[in-house]
DNA sequence: ATGACACAGGTACTGTGA
């Protein structure tokens, strides 16, 4: 058995114990982390190195953005795709060796797109749009078992968020967005681990804003997925979101996600 | 009602998140 964690930290470095709070507890073989808000030199790798993560791939940045994956099974650097062609560091694949051989883990954190759901007023809007189109094209040529983890920044279905109707012209669950998302999900025939283990409409968030308002109302949404290839999707044995995290001290406003797969 | 908070960089305040 093989878990994998995904995991928006909102800073590493600032959460590094919460990182190694949630790896002594929940034991992911592999971890996909987004947003670590720093340059690769500045990740801290000793933290890890100490929690037996010995594996690790950093596409860091200087100050935003930046993804990491990190495992105690032994994988090789396969990709880093910038599908918006502008040198954010938004995506890292790796390839497991060994237990799991052969599958590969796509961690990806795509942008959040601005304010504006209109891409004539907001170049943010369409940025987001554009890099679901490149991932599209990427994914209709996939030919390896793959899990594609990551905070997407859409909440795809009525009930992923707090409010459907309110939210209809909020960046995160408009029209657009869910149909472009769903091209994409198509283009693979991507499955949606969340949904798999905890069917619709069954409320199951992963992000609430930091602004208190929204947090003690519980007005979440599920902006973070795990999606597996159709022929990896039957392996996956057991899905988890770990939302205790959210009442830590100072937390991410995102929260981690676990499968679990028999390989 | 769309406000409210939090991060990095750098040391006042902006860009970003969503």
């Amino acid at each position: 058995m093989i878990s994998v964690a995904t995991w928006n930290i909102n800073s590493v470095r600032l959460r590094i114990d919460q990182v190694e709070r949630f790896l002594a507890e929940q034991a992911p073989d592999v971890l996909c982390l987004q947003e670590i808000k720093c340059a690769e030199h500045l990740f801290p790798h000793e933290a890890f190195e100490r929690a037996g993560y010995i594996h690790r791939a950093v596409h860091g940045q200087k100050g935003y953005h930046g993804v990491a994956t990190v495992s105690r099974i032994p994988f090789r650097d396969f990709s880093k795709h910038d599908w918006q062609d502008n040198g954010e560091a938004r995506h890292i694949g790796v390839e497991l060796l060994g237990p799991g051989g052969g599958v590969i883990i796509e961690n990806v954190y795509i942008p959040a797109g601005g304010d504006i759901p209109d891409r004539e007023q907001n170049a943010k809007f369409g940025q987001k749009l554009d890099f679901l189109g490149r991932m599209t094209l990427w994914a209709e040529s996939i030919e390896r078992p793959t899990l594609i983890v990551g905070d997407f920044n859409v909440a795809p279905l009525e009930c992923d968020v707090y409010d459907h109707k309110a939210l209809l012209k909020v960046v995160s669950h408009t029209p657009i967005e869910v149909e472009t998302l769903d091209t994409f999900r198509d283009a693979h025939g991507w499955v949606d681990l969340g949904r798999q283990f905890i069917p619709a409409p069954e409320r199951n968030y992963s992000w609430w804003s930091y602004r208190s308002y929204w947090r003690q109302k519980d007005q979440g949404r599920r902006l973070d997925h795990m999606w597996a290839s159709p022929s990896l999707a039957p392996q996956a044995r057991a899905h988890r979101f770990v939302e205790e995290t959210r009442r830590w001290e100072k937390p991410s406003d995102h929260v981690p996600l676990i499968t679990e797969f028999a390989l």
